[in-house]
DNA sequence: CCTCAATTTGTTATCGATATCATAATGCTC
DNA sequence: GAGCATTATGATATCGATAACAAATTGAGG
């Protein structure tokens, strides 16, 4: 597959002028480096015709843009930062597309990076994106390392907080309180008379959303007088879908008269529901079991599976709108620091009382 | 939440001293720049004395390396570029996995991008990864238009395609054979005596990987002297849980006695699953239900899925090795320009024939 | 004690674009 | 057609790090 009659530098496939400058393509059509520098900003004043005739000698080099270089003279790197949990959890994808809608039109591009629900590996994230000057930094939770912190404050760029109601917010949020939905979630199923209610999803400091569900559950339960809550801790989060089938079994062994369990997500509350099912138990017959997030599986599960809907591409648009109003350098506040999002009770099947 | 006792120019919550630089590091040390700049790099010499300094300034002054001024003046980006249709698919994000693990103290960063399975979006998307200069880039798929081709030639970096065999490679290529795999899972089927298949998948140019499998079904189907085989369009790729749930119904009422679906996907199938069960069918009893791609959710689901297992980490990992290779510039080519990953069926309960 | 090599540090030019200011061309009004 | 505003273009310095080369320091060997 090797050819032998090229040059021998080591030069790749294909690759010819490698590097190409706009000096050059200035050259090419007479003006200078300057002109053509605007011609590639809508806004600059180049004349039409010239303008035509720079993207012209563009297309025919083929130059593409270097940003490395334009950003440390413009000192705008153009792009805005989002650290998720997970790369690969629909909630979280959705605040992605959120945020990459928000930003379409802005000129300002989405780097996105996942800390598999690690604050050292947010932290090293951290570092990683401020080293490339992002115009803004989005952030899942609110629960951060020291130096995290510090360096976030240094970098004097606005910080959005999503998906939770830090303690201690750094700047901007953009969140609900997953202990006050997940008691929500309890009232609701307290209201078509659950009595026993179980728990499945950790309290490590992994994924403090998680805690904070666990202990909005135990709380209300507690408030409800129908405690204490029944709560198992399995695997380390974000729980998976098989830890879910695992924990409903430990769950009931020793429970077993609980009427309903709650999950620290939908697809632990799937992994619940098959195991079940698969043990020959009917769901919500024998036992009813309801999740959080609404994933598209809670939804074609059969039985579909109840849950609290979250806006997660709402949080997505609203953080980096945020983000955007902080840049435009809007002198006074856009009102409250905190911007809280909408979630809701979704009563699906899981948890019919009428059901067999 | 506005504070009233600062001085009033735009500056962030916390934000201070914005424009640290290197020179100014270096005077707090008393060395020069250039050694600062080495002591950020392992390789450099510096004693460790001054390198224990510098960092301890570094830390003191809160100073980040800015990586623009860097990768201008070394010609080094420090990241390559990856393209996925979609971020929220386990498979491609094990994929991502794979290359972010491969990375791993080379200092190289992966910059992640989706296309949405749209070529166009891609063509967008290379234009902005090639402006930032990544040092290689790693795309999903061997389709893409004209121009993304050019841009890539151009570029003069190693590019990779991945996730199937391209007709024409641009570079390097680490897939395998999407209509191969479908064939070897028509024939484990036909095995197990299966005769009378239906298949839900689109032939659109989106999704090229489902273009491919739908005409390994066929193909396959026809060779076994079993053919034609049924095949279902359904809505726009990637072809959801919700829609493979209607197309089991379309393809169920235009071919009522089929004895095995094939999906394009383990989530289609997982939604024609459900859909039948709703319907009162049983699965594999009635209706026998495959998919592709062993999502967690198909070792779960009750009844677990038939599939394919592709080696989605695997391809990764190889991905960026080959474009490790090649940034190398070893000179030889290493071995061939093909890299082909494994595939596997795994039987599960969704086409048992013992079942019912 | 001198020479040469190895190690550590410093100086200067440069990467490729854009900010800023200067200048040329154009158009409009009276 | 002079005067002035407006638009289009150019020249130069600069962003903040690093490459490349130079210089200073140290140590070993004869």
């Amino acid at each position: 597959m090797k050819n032998e009659d090229e040059p021998k530098d080591k030069r790749l496939k294909g690759g010819d002028a490698q590097k190409l400058t706009m000096a050059e393509v200035a050259k090419y059509v007479g003006v200078s480096a300057m002109t053509v520098s605007r011609a590639f900003r809508q806004d600059a004043s180049v004349s039409e015709e010239t303008r035509k005739r720079i993207m012209e000698a563009v297309d025919a080099l083929g130059y593409v843009l270097d940003l490395s270089a334009g950003s440390l003279s413009s000192r705008r790197s153009g792009f805005i930062a989002a650290l998720v949990p997970s790369i690969n959890n629909s909630n979280f994808s959705d605040t992605a597309r959120g945020i990459t809608d928000a930003l379409e039109d802005t000129g300002l591009q989405l780097l996105l990076g996942y800390t598999d629900y690690s604050a050292e590996k947010e932290e090293k994230l951290i570092e990683a994106m401020l080293r490339r000057r992002p115009e803004g930094i989005i952030l899942t939770g609110g629960s951060h390392t020291d130096r995290a912190r510090r360096m976030l404050n240094k970098a004097g760029i606005p910080v959005v907080e999503t998906w939770e109601i830090p303690e201690e917010p750094i700047n901007h949020v953009v969140g609900f309180s997953n202990s006050e939905a997940m008691s929500l979630l309890v009232r609701a199923l307290a209201g078509q008379g659950y009595r026993r209610f179980g728990y499945i999803g950790g309290t490590t400091a992994r994924d403090t959303r998680g805690s904070q569900r666990r202990s909005g559950f135990l709380r209300t339960v507690e408030e409800l007088g129908l405690g204490p809550g029944r709560a198992i801790s399995f695997g380390v989060p974000p729980i998976s879908m098989e830890q879910g089938g695992q924990a409903i079994v430990s769950l009931l062994e020793r429970w077993p008269d609980t009427e309903v369990v709650l999950c620290v997500s939908d697809l632990s509350a799937f992994g619940a529901i098959m195991e079940c099912k698969r043990r020959g138990m009917r769901v919500p017959g024998d036992i009813a079991i309801a999740g959080f997030g609404d994933y598209e599986i809670s939804s074609i599960c059969h039985p579909s599976i109840t849950t609290i809907n979250v806006d997660c591409y709402g949080i997505g648009r609203q953080a980096a709108a945020r983000l955007l109003d902080a840049l435009q350098g809007s002198g006074e506040a856009t009102g409250d620091e905190i911007t809280l999002t909408g979630y809701r009770v979704v009563l699906r099947e899981s948890t019919d009382r009428g059901a067999q």
